[in-house]
DNA sequence: TCTGGGGTCCTAGGACCC
DNA sequence: TCTGGGGTCCTAGGACCC
């Protein structure tokens, strides 16, 4: 049997955590540069404001319903996680971390008599310990189990934990459950799938399996057969590294010198490389891209890429910087506003297995040892606070004009709250 | 005025090899 | 008239996820 933890609403509950005054309120929470809102509270929902709705949008809706509205604060959201999948790891044989408000959770060797209790206690003791309200799904796929977590959202009697096992259960679920909203079903095959008749997963379970594989390929046919209750999608435990790891932002307003653009990229590829060096890898190469506001028609549009592939793997600040901010400055074209700019690394492989060149340019020790230091600092006194000189002391141009306090990591932020 | 960010996997097609 | 066969590797793009 699988299990699936999702914390509801999370990025909201973590907020009401700290301020139970939101309790019983719309609240929303918006994504980076106070764009589109990413997390709803149920009276959010229930008013009709949408997921990826454009802030701006929502206009008088704010003022009438008294809506509560926070920019996206991922510090706190981070370490909340932490303490979600502590709470859980203590619960269960082993768990798989699968998203900022999500894992799954081994339960091999849990006696089939125990999952219905095991999963009521998850739910109690992780809103206990952390505050944060969660639905647990417990059935024979993931798949399934994401079926059933969901449906503890939907019948509050179900108490926070749904376990789902008896084929004519499953059946009856099925043929109730849209097909849109099955894991692995996305947009453009869900109206594919609506065009041939198919409303609900049971429809779509009645496919002959060569029909799903001629029209959905590998994807489609795991789909079918999680379904189906046969497991697919292996539990994984050990997080894996990064084979891709990209920064990228829009501005709050559109950038139209060169000079900006590169601090902001060099700001980007530190971020990156940092992240890179803290899973041990190198990069073997970097992509640099710089987009102009692809909604506004009325202006002239551009995207503009450069892949540049490095002589040796390096994970080193300084190195990825310098060619960063060079390709920006060769990408760069005067006629063109750029609303949004990013770095992506890739070829990633592990730091012991770097292959060197003959004729290496780069003191590569010596850079190491550099690094080791700046990532030591900038642990022990907050992060920027070493950095390179190109990305410059500004942070990114970025809106976050509804931050609430960084509860849980700053002193300054709790004197204050104690203040007020 | 205003519209997010960061990933993974799969497939098709081209380049290239013998 | 008529132009092999079978691989691998790489990349771009499309699908999906949160």
């Amino acid at each position: 049997m699988y299990g699936l933890a999702d914390c509801n609403n999370f990025f909201v509950s973590c907020e009401r955590v700290f301020n139970p005054a939101l309790n019983g309120r719309p609240v929303v929470i918006l994504s980076n540069n106070d764009g589109c809102v990413i997390s709803r509270s149920n009276e959010a929902k229930r008013i009709g404001i949408k997921m990826g709705q454009p802030f701006y949008q929502l206009g008088e809706m704010v003022r009438r319903y008294d809506v509560a509205v926070f920019s996206s604060n991922y510090v706190l959201y981070g370490d909340m996680s932490q303490r979600v999948q502590q709470t859980l790891r203590s619960l269960v044989p082993a768990t798989e971390v699968y998203s900022i408000d999500e894992s799954f959770l081994d339960l091999r060797g849990v006696e089939d008599s125990k999952l219905d209790e095991l999963g009521h206690r998850i739910s109690y003791v992780v809103q206990r310990n952390t505050g944060i309200p969660i639905s647990v799904g417990i059935s024979p796929t993931k798949t399934l189990a994401k079926i059933a977590s969901k449906l503890c959202k939907q019948y509050p009697k179900l108490r926070g934990s749904c376990y789902m096992h008896r084929p004519q259960d499953i059946e009856t679920v099925l043929r109730k459950f849209p097909i849109e909203d099955v894991w692995g079903i996305g947009r453009r095959f869900s109206a594919m799938l609506q065009s041939q008749g198919v409303r609900t997963a049971w429809d779509f379970a009645q496919w002959p399996v060569d029909r799903v594989q001629r029209l959905m390929h590998v994807g489609g046919v795991k789909t079918w057969r999680e379904l189906h209750g046969e497991p697919c999608v292996e539990f994984e435990e050990v997080g894996k590294d990064k084979q891709q790891i990209t920064v990228s932002r829009s501005f709050s307003k559109e950038l139209t010198e060169v000079q900006d653009i590169q601090q902001q990229i060099a700001l980007f590829t530190s971020m990156a490389a940092e992240k890179l060096r803290k899973q041990q890898s190198v990069c073997g190469a970097i992509m640099v891209f710089l987009m102009t506001n692809r909604h506004r028609e009325d202006k002239p549009q551009q995207f503009a890429n450069r892949l540049i592939t490095l002589p040796v793997g390096t994970d080193s600040t300084i190195e990825l910087v310098n060619v960063a901010t060079k390709v920006a400055g060769a990408l760069f074209q005067k006629p063109f506003q750029y609303k949004k700019a990013g770095v992506i690394l890739s070829d990633i492989s592990s730091k012991n297995a770097v292959q060197t060149v003959l004729f290496d340019e780069v003191d590569h020790d010596k850079h190491d040892r550099l690094m080791s230091a700046l990532d030591a600092i900038n642990k022990k006194q907050g992060a920027r606070s070493v950095v390179v000189a190109s990305a410059g002391f500004d942070g990114i141009k970025m809106n976050r004009q509804h931050l609430s306090h960084n509860y849980t990591s700053e002193w300054d932020d709790i004197l204050s709250i104690n203040c007020q």
